[in-house]
RNA sequence: GGCCCUAUCGUCUAGCGGCUAGGACGAAGGCUUCUCAAGCCUUAAACCCGGGUUCGAUUCCCGGUAGGGUCACCA
């Protein structure tokens, strides 16, 4: 057959009829990981011959998210632009008698269209995961192959665009298995080589259908939107139908051994252990890998995303600026797992304490279980003694906990640190009362112990 | 329905004739500073069913079953 030598030349092939969901991005990430890992290069190909159904808008959809997600290309171009290179080629297969125009009645209509001569063979690929796979042409009959000379059908357009742009290996959904035998009988028909096939497993939805729109199959705007990073993203939908195990990548077993930048990712690739059947979308796993990305995150890129996804509004009150933003950033970095989390956050209440000195609902809150009242008045004052004692340059995690673990210790921690957590944050769930301690600095976290205790005193 | 593809814990997977069938997500339990989160530890959880081949099948072959894909002047 076709013989492929050189540069590995791949190519991601979109139509632009919908947005991009992430079944198709895994199709482009392939295609992405193999031009990389073997030094070739990837094409983007627009495949807007469908006039009716592909809109300008979607195309922008689709390179927005390949610029997102980092997927570069070495060249884009649109079939819609192309028509005289189809032309060029549909008069060639006429000449050689391989297609043939026909009139035909199309919705009570005349029109012409040219169809391509099938002697009905039986073809026989390989599919690089698969093995052999054959297929009998004669049921596919003469098949339209274009509209008009200039105006082909997906088929003929594929193998022309592929076979001019020196294609060297086919990567695709698993669909198009049964498109291929009709693929190969055009390009034979036009000399041109055979690709190397790989027909990837489709990502299903939970009830193990193909993914749509239907089952959760959200556009890649939309992971953007919430949050999601997009090395993340990439990372899921690689483990999905492929996998780094058996490479015995040192250092990557057990916990964490999922986590991989895209170039960790280009780096392991490999056509082994592509999987061959089709893989559930997994919603939990996907959000597990995001908040290790999330915890992974350089500082200064994490603080951005927090600004982007958290309203001015909630976080820049007069009276602390972005320095207080900050100084939580570690507390909230290990408590999302996308960064519209902290949105929900802070609709639950779980960030306002933060930038306000929080209200309570009431004395028996701040008190641990069944402790007396009296006591609770006693440890909180006896606790604002002891921070008191703390040099203001040196209030910390470290020494707030220094000063107070053994007075806690020595009264019950539930009786100590519960109400002094509760009096700092004024909720039952927060982070531990020595983080908050360092967050709020000397003089307000006594202010606020000062207020509670009043509480508990009137 | 025809044709084609596929089949290991709930999910993603490792395994490439001999293993106590390994890991990850999720779940359950525990530990770590009172709560929560994160982290750490532990536990439960799988070879679709029959036939072969073989000294020996999760692994190779055949059949069944199940699931999926595809059957346009869409891509």
């Amino acid at each position: 057959m076709a013989t492929v030598s050189g540069k590995m030349i791949t190519r991601y092939a979109p139509s632009p009829t919908g947005g991009l969901h992430v079944g198709s991005v895994r199709t482009a990430l392939f295609n992405y990981l193999a031009a990389k890992k073997y030094g070739g290069e990837m094409i983007l190909r627009i495949e807007d011959t469908d006039r009716e159904r592909s809109k300008k808008e979607y195309e922008k959809d689709i390179l927005e998210a390949m610029e997102w997600l980092g997927l570069s290309y070495s060249s884009m171009y649109r079939q819609s632009e192309r028509g005289s290179v189809y032309e060029k080629h549909v008069q060639k297969l006429l000449d050689t008698g391989s297609a043939y125009e026909s009139t035909e009645d199309k919705d009570g209509k005349q029109s012409t269209v040219i169809r391509f001569k099938n002697a009905g063979k039986r073809v026989t690929f390989a599919d690089l995961l698969r093995g052999d796979i054959s297929f009998d042409t004669t049921e596919l009959g003469d098949f339209v192959i274009a509209r008009a000379k200039n105006d082909p059908l997906y088929h003929l357009a594929v193998v022309i665009d592929d076979f001019e742009s020196g294609v060297t290996h086919v990567i695709r959904g698993e669909d198009h298995i049964s498109n291929t035998p009709r693929q190969i009988l055009i390009q034979e028909a036009l000399g041109a080589p055979r690709p190397i096939y790989v027909h990837i497993p489709l990502v299903l939805a939970p009830d193990r259908s193909k993914l749509s729109k239907r089952h959760g199959a959200m556009p890649v705007g939309e992971y953007k939107a919430l949050g999601y990073l997009p090395e993340a993203l990439l990372n899921f939908l690689a483990l999905l139908g492929w996998s780094p195990q058996g490479l015995s990548l040192p250092g990557r077993e057990g916990k964490g051994g999922d986590i991989f930048t895209l170039k960790e990712l280009t780096e392991a690739f490999s056509f082994d252990h592509l999987q061959k059947s089709g893989a559930v979308f997994d919603i939990e796993k996907l959000n597990w890998i995001n908040g290790e990305h999330i915890r992974r995150m350089e500082d200064a890129a994490f603080m951005e995303k927090v600004r982007e996804f958290l309203p001015k509004e909630a976080t820049q009150l007069p009276q602390y600026g972005a320095e207080r933003l900050e100084k939580i950033a570690p507390i909230l970095r290990e408590r999302i797992a996308k960064f519209s989390d902290l949105e929900l956050l802070r609709k639950g209440g779980e960030l306002a304490y933060f930038f306000e000195a929080p209200e309570y609902v009431s004395k028996k809150a701040l008190i641990w279980k069944n402790e007396a009242e009296e006591n609770t008045i006693q440890h909180i004052t006896h606790i604002v003694k002891l921070l008191t004692e703390i040099p203001d340059e040196s209030f910390t995690q470290e020494t707030v906990k220094g000063g107070i673990w053994d007075y806690a210790t020595e009264k019950g921690r539930g009786a100590v640190l519960w109400p002094m957590r509760y009096a700092l944050s004024g909720l039952d769930k927060s982070p531990d009362p020595f983080a908050l301690a360092e967050v709020f600095g000397k003089d307000e976290t006594i202010q606020r112990l000062t207020t509670a205790l009043k509480t508990l005193q009137s």
